[in-house]
DNA sequence: TTTAGGG
DNA sequence: CCCTAAA
């Protein structure tokens, strides 16, 4: 072997042409981009809490918040915003804030909270790495939470609850606003929320309406839509607004079990009745609450939310609330079912009980970003189904996919992305998404309503709230702990199929030029991104999955082929570059996911509009990510080989026309000659010259 | 960074 | 398709 290679060398002299690296950047963009994915999905979570929370907030709009902490406020405050700043600075998510913005202003405490929690838990079995990793802001901002309380890991669910808390502090405080100082968007965003949401709170009774445009939202990502998302939602008054409080502060265990609940309830997050548990809570509800809602807060939206949010509560009482966090936290997580439980028995309210829930309009709300790596070459199809398991993954349901191209639709499935003018080289700001409801299942209740607070959300928020139900998969990644990769591997959720598929045959075009692959990102691997914390360890990512497999088209073949024919057997890096001008980034290395170095992909920064269901539209900036997916000349050539020696029977796959095989046996053997030669002669060169 | 090979 | 040795 070396011989032949120093032969060719010898010989030809001919060097295959330097391929164009990819920057070594993409990794810190890839691992960047992991982050902003985790937010993302963390930040559908938030949608689902915020609408949640919204109803929560109708139903409770509890008064006690203001009343609580007075003296220790402004020690709170301090703590607070320091922890704010860390977080901040350990995590920078974009995303989140908005969510947490959104929720905040949506929820009231309790409602936010358990829509939180409910969004946690359905986090929380989402984040099987949450363990692992370092998934998401919110995961960051948990720890820092942790770390800060010195609890052990919370979760998203703090952050979600973190976010409500604010939220909640923020409506309760009129004065929030100045709490923040922040220059961060996210914070200010925060602030705008919170401001927004006190004045809901204020007039409870009226129908809220926001502007969710959110500032907050905005700020994070560019193409991000803007959302004019309103919410109007009748707030009926129960009983709930009575005692928010839950049980004793001790219990962490309530929060843990609300958030439980929620967790549970992955299908209708949002619509949580307030006032079923709050009417339960004992006084304490207040204090708890919001330490809850810190907590949660904090695990979504680490950075800004907790600033905001901390903020807020900082002055109300966040010293009380971190240490009950923490322990709540970790019951958490410790015990999902436990926990719970504990929230129904905390929380067995009726949502009859005269909590009236708010019917929410959502007309759209802001989500962070989801992040979609796809060959370039896969279609629009593909790409639809991509986003679609992306988003439903977290947010449940099964919407519609739609995909804009400047605003028009592409309506044509079948179409490459290339095709359609999707290349990762332009055009991409001008993408985005619409998503629309699935009007069938739309209707569908969660199929966890038996959780009381849900009763009433069921309709629209729900499609949003739910979210899939990958427990699972978390339970196994939390028993594993964070290294564990695999458990994303296993995950159930998604439908790895679903993404492959997508090249049409009927467009020759698309397989030659894509000989390489359409291989589209694995479900896992969004989730994957979603789950990774952001900081410290990219544990999950590491692992990489298995590549899904792709059989070389005829096309493929014929081109890798010809590309012998002429090259011969030995430089497959041209071959590659032979066969397949088209792809540019192809290397002859097969692409990995987690190299990105190999892997080419095209960051697309969108801003989706999505309609969820009924009358909920969110954007979401969605960044899409594409690459090519390169396959290995070498190898194929290899089976190719063995392909054609063997009797057709034996064969298998997509049946290549035995004149390309021939033509292959062809090549092998002449060039194998040739090597031959090569080999022996220059020896004898040698030999003879000296 | 490419190739060659083996699993 | 993956992994690794070797250059």
């Amino acid at each position: 072997m070396v011989l032949q290679k120093r032969l060719d060398y010898a010989c030809g002299g001919y060097r295959a042409p330097a391929m164009p690296h990819l920057p070594r950047s993409a990794r810190g963009k890839r691992s960047a981009r992991k982050k902003v994915e985790d937010n993302q999905t963390y930040a559908f979570d938030l949608l689902a809490t915020i609408a949640g929370k919204l109803l929560s907030e109708i139903k409770s709009s509890p008064s006690p918040c203001n009343s609580t902490g007075t003296s220790n406020a402004a020690a709170g405050r301090d703590a607070a915003k320091q922890e704010r700043i860390d977080e901040e600075k350990s995590l920078k998510c974009e995303g989140f804030d908005w969510l947490s913005c959104n929720e905040a202003v949506f929820s009231p405490e309790n409602a936010l909270e358990k829509h939180i929690a409910y969004k946690l838990k359905e986090n929380s079995n989402v984040p099987k790495d949450t363990s692992s990793g370092p998934a998401s802001p919110f995961i960051k901002s948990d720890l820092s939470d942790e770390d800060a309380i010195g609890g052990d890991g919370s979760r998203i669910e703090h952050g979600v609850g973190a976010a409500a808390e604010k939220c909640i502090k923020g409506s309760l405080s009129s004065s929030s606003a100045e709490s923040y100082d922040r220059k961060e968007d996210g914070g200010k965003k925060l602030l705008v929320a919170e401001q927004q949401v006190a004045g809901n709170f204020m007039d409870r009774n009226a129908p809220y309406k926001y502007g969710l445009d959110d500032p907050l939202v905005m700020d994070v990502k560019p193409p991000l839509v803007s959302s004019d998302s309103s919410v109007e939602a009748p707030l009926y008054r129960n009983n709930i607004s009575r005692n928010y409080s839950f049980p004793n502060q001790e219990d962490g265990m309530d929060l843990a079990a609300d958030k439980d609940d929620d967790e549970n309830s992955s299908g209708c997050t949002h619509p949580t009745p307030v006032a079923n548990k709050t009417s339960r809570m004992p006084r304490i509800g207040d204090r708890r609450i919001r330490k809850l809602m810190s907590s949660k807060l904090r695990k979504v939206a680490p950075t800004v939310l907790q600033d905001a949010g901390t903020s807020n509560y900082d002055v109300e009482q966040k010293p009380a609330l971190r240490g009950k966090r923490m322990c709540y936290t970790r019951q958490r997580t410790q015990r999902s079912s436990f926990k719970r439980r504990k929230l129904f028995d905390h929380c067995p309210v009726s949502p009859y009980d005269g909590g009236i829930y708010v019917k929410l309009s959502i007309k759209s709300f802001k989500v962070p970003e989801l992040v979609i790596e796809i060959p370039e070459t896969a279609t629009v199809g593909s790409l639809k189904r991509t986003v679609l398991e992306a988003v439903t993954a977290i947010l449940g349901g099964r919407p519609r996919v739609g995909v804009l191209l400047q605003g028009k639709k592409v309506r044509d499935d079948n179409k490459t992305l290339r095709q359609a003018g999707i290349t990762y080289g332009d055009k991409l700001d001008n993408l985005s998404f619409t998503m629309e409801a699935n009007p069938e299942e739309a209707l569908v209740p969660p199929p966890s309503s038996e959780d009381p607070n849900f009763l009433g959300l069921a309709c629209a928020a729900e499609p949003l709230a739910r979210m899939p139900p990958i427990a699972p998969a978390a339970a196994a990644v939390d028993q594993r702990g964070p290294d564990s990769t695999e458990s994303v591997q296993t995950c159930p959720d998604v439908d790895h199929d679903s993404f492959h598929s997508p090249i049409d045959p009927s467009s020759p075009e698309k397989t030659t030029a894509s000989a390489l692959a359409l291989v589209a990102v694995p479900p896992m691997d969004v989730e994957a991104l979603v789950m990774v914390p952001l900081g410290n360890k990219p544990k999950r990512s590491e692992t990489p999955q298995r590549r899904v497999r792709r059989p070389f088209s005829v096309a493929e073949v014929e081109a890798l082929v010809l590309a012998v024919e002429k090259l011969g057997t030995g430089r497959w890096r041209d071959v590659k570059l032979r066969a397949f001008e088209n792809a540019k980034h192809r290397t002859y290395v097969d692409l990995k996911w987690d190299e990105p170095p190999r892997v080419q992909h095209c960051m697309i920064p969108l801003g989706s509009e999505f309609k969820a269901v009924g009358s909920a539209a969110c954007h979401v900036p969605i960044v899409v990510k594409m690459f090519l997916f390169l396959w290995r000349a070498q190898d194929k050539w290899k089976t190719l080989v063995h392909t054609a020696r063997i009797s057709p029977q034996q064969r298998r796959g997509e049946p290549v026309p035995q004149e390309l095989l021939d033509r292959v046996l062809s090549a092998h053997a002449s060039w194998s000659q040739k090597q031959a030669k090569l080999l022996l002669k220059p020896p004898a060169a040698l030999l003879t010259s000296q």
